[in-house]
DNA sequence: GTTGACAACATACTCGGTAGTATGTTTGCC
DNA sequence: GGCAAACATACTACCGAGTATGTTGTCAAC
């Protein structure tokens, strides 16, 4: 059993109450969310949730793993690309900002997820699913981690303790998730405009100039197009 | 009326109750965290708690605030240097991240702090409670975006939109809140090189080259200590 | 075109946990 | 010995997760 067995059988109605789920718990938290919150939120009331997911954990999970695809998705594009690794540093994390803005609510479920460490997994398969959650974690910090080990020895990067230059490119790509607020007329054009201003923060960290112009120029070249 | 007016009148006792409480709110947040886990923590019972304190919310109240002042604290030192906004704002950002590392607990708990504003701020004291915390808040995101500012108009840092670079700046100093897990045998030598690499990035990603010995020539200079 | 069955919910209920309160109990101090 | 601070204990009231059951629409079979 998956969760994503249910996930495919009822696309439209459940697809709505994970967007629903995603909004509350990045307003109030996992805790502070109730059944009732997410179930008024739409409208509905909780009988509609329980039919499609056994319990709130369960409901939490498949937020959060959709969160996980979302952020994959934004990176691979760059990752896959053959080259150097600054080109393919930049194009990552180009994606990744975009995902942060336009999936803002998935995103910051994902922040919540880890403090879920301590909280109760009660069934097995909710262990399982926390497991692999942390596995995918890791997975996500790993692609990183190695195209800046190359970059760095490689004489691309600025010299530093590796761990903690990785950790602190990630918080700067994963920032627009604290600090961007939806706006009414934001469009892809601003998006791509924060997307540039950050990654060239997280490249001048690394001793890098990058410039928007950059991003553009590898895009055309590698066919990337997000 | 004020926090204060108790917090001074008992100053042991009390002090207890809220490294305790930070600590629970740190690892489960605010709304997972029931004063009886609190109590727990301190080998007590909630008696203790009510005995000093109104009610949670006023509880975490505190907490916060004293989080706010501990932040301001590491910060002011390297605003009211004299001099280049460059070095500054250097020192600001160390004097931080050594605060992120040392004082983890409270700093954590100023994140949930924002998530609040949804919440019931039940009582009108507590409302105010909450404007003043949003005002500090404020302003201590000012004191960075000034100099930073002051740099950028002194052609010192790479150009940017300065919001985005300023946002990008502070997550990037607040990182070690969300990354650093504390171990063992860390003392002040492990937190001072964490607090170079990150002021390292920090100050890459606005286009300045910074390496530890000038922070330590800075410190030798103005005489901050911290 | 009627019936039966099932999906997709809504409604009504249970029960454990938690904030807050009211009431002991101990200890130090005057 | 009395009084108050500093708690602990016992209790209430409510909220929220999960369940059990009711209701409605739809579709298929006969």
């Amino acid at each position: 059993m998956t969760y994503s067995a249910a996930e495919q059988a009822k696309p439209d109605r459940y697809e709505e109450i994970l967007s629903a789920a995603a909004e509350c718990f990045r307003q109030q938290g996992f805790a502070a969310t109730s059944i009732d919150t997410v179930a008024r939120y739409l409208g509905s009331t909780k009988g509609r949730i329980y039919h499609y997911f056994p319990s709130k954990m369960d409901l939490f999970n498949v937020v959060r793993d959709r969160g996980m695809e979302l952020a994959f998705e934004g990176v691979m594009p760059g990752y896959e690309t053959k080259g150097d690794p600054v080109e393919r540093l930049a194009l990552m994390a180009h994606g990744h900002v975009l995902t942060m803005i336009q999936c803002h609510a998935f995103m910051q479920v994902l922040l919540d997820g880890l403090r879920m460490r301590r909280y109760g997994a009660t069934t097995d398969f909710q262990r399982q699913a926390l497991e692999r959650h942390l596995e995918q974690r890791n997975e996500f910090e790993r692609m990183f981690r190695d195209v800046i080990q190359e970059g760095i020895e490689a004489g691309q990067f600025r010299e530093g303790a590796v761990s903690f230059v990785v950790q602190s490119f990630l918080v700067t790509v994963n920032g627009p998730v604290f600090w961007y607020v939806e706006r009414e007329g934001d469009d892809l054009t601003k998006f791509q405009r924060i997307a540039d201003e950050v990654v060239g923060f997280a490249m001048g960290g690394l001793g890098v100039q990058w410039t928007a112009e950059m991003t553009r120029k590898i895009k055309q070249n590698t066919g990337v197009s997000k």
